[in-house]
DNA sequence: ATCATTGCAAACACTTTGCATACGC
DNA sequence: GCGTATGCAAAGTGTTTGCAATGAT
C-alpha cells in the first residue's frame, strides 16, 4: 500500500465506514510506512512521543476494527503475540530465530492447499515458517 | 504414527532420553489416540480422571519437551492458546469457524514456498487456514 | 444533546517460574 | 541417598472488558 497523505487515509477509512479519528489515522498512517509486522506493543513505543495520551487498548481496539475491514491481517506467528499486516497481496511469513525478524515471501496458496480442500470455503490463509534468515547463516 | 502398548511407549520416549514417566507416558498416549489437535486443556480434562494428581504444570513441562524432541508440533491456529500434534507427515491445518474443529490437509510445503525462501535455512512450517467446512457449508 | 471514541483500571486466560514434596534408580 | 519429575501457588504477559470522561457533530 502506498503512502497517503492525511486527506487519503481519512477518506480511506470512512469509506470503509470506519469514523477517521485523530488515533486511527496514526495508526493506520503507521501501519502503512511501517511493513514490520508490528506487535501493539511497538506501535504503542512509536507513536507515544507523539501521542502522548494514547493508550494501548486504543491500539487494540482500532487493530480489531482494521482486521474486521479486511485493511489488516493477524499474523501468529508466535506464540504468545499477535503481530499485524497491512493487507496487500497474498504472502508467507519467514522468522528469523536469530535475527528475530519477519520477511514477506511469494507464495501461491491455490497450488499447494485449495486442491486438498475442495468444498470448504476458505476465508483466511496463513502460512508461516521459522528458520534462520541468509545473513544470519553467513555469520554463523 | 501407530497405536503402542506401555513397552513400546515407553522405548519410544527412552529412545529419545526422554525418561518414561506414567504422566508423559500418559500424554503421548493421548496424543498417539487423539489426533484432534488438542490444547492443553482438553489433555487435561481427558486424564484428570485416570490420573486425579495430574497438574497443568506437568503437561506444559511435558509438551514443551516433546515439542523439543520434534515429537509434537505446535499449532498456531488460534491467537490465543496453542494446540499440539503429534508429528506425522507435514501437512497443513484447516479451522472451522463454525463448528470449531480443526482438520488437516495435504500440503507440499516445496511447491509453493521454498523457491521464494532460496538461501533460508528452513526449520519449521506451518500453514493454517480459517473457513468453513463442507458440513458446515451445507446445513447453513 | 447525543452518540461514539478514548483510555484507565480491573479482569481474564494461557503459560512459565519458584520451590517444596515425592518418586525412581 | 541423589537426582529428577511432579504439582501447587504465584507471577508474568498479551488481550479484553467495564465504565467514566472526553470529543465530535
Amino acid at each position: 500500500m502506498k503512502p497517503m497523505n492525511l486527506t487519503d487515509l481519512s477518506s480511506f477509512l470512512s469509506e470503509r465506514s470506519i469514523k477517521p479519528s485523530f488515533q486511527r489515522i496514526k495508526i493506520l498512517n503507521y501501519l502503512i510506512h511501517n511493513h514490520i509486522h508490528p506487535t501493539v506493543n511497538d506501535i504503542y513505543d512509536s507513536l507515544i512521543s507523539e501521542i502522548p495520551s494514547l493508550s494501548k487498548t486504543t491500539i487494540y481496539n482500532t487493530l480489531n476494527i482494521f482486521a474486521k475491514n479486511k485493511i489488516v491481517k493477524e499474523i501468529n506467528i508466535e506464540e504468545n503475540e499477535l503481530r499485524y499486516d497491512i493487507n496487500t497481496h497474498e504472502h508467507g511469513h519467514f522468522k528469523c530465530i536469530e535475527c528475530q525478524e519477519v520477511f514477506d515471501f511469494d507464495i501461491a496458496f491455490e497450488d499447494s492447499a485449495k486442491k486438498s480442500l475442495d468444498g470448504f470455503e476458505l476465508l483466511e490463509c496463513e502460512m508461516n515458517i521459522k528458520g534462520v534468515c541468509k545473513t544470519c547463516k553467513n555469520i554463523k
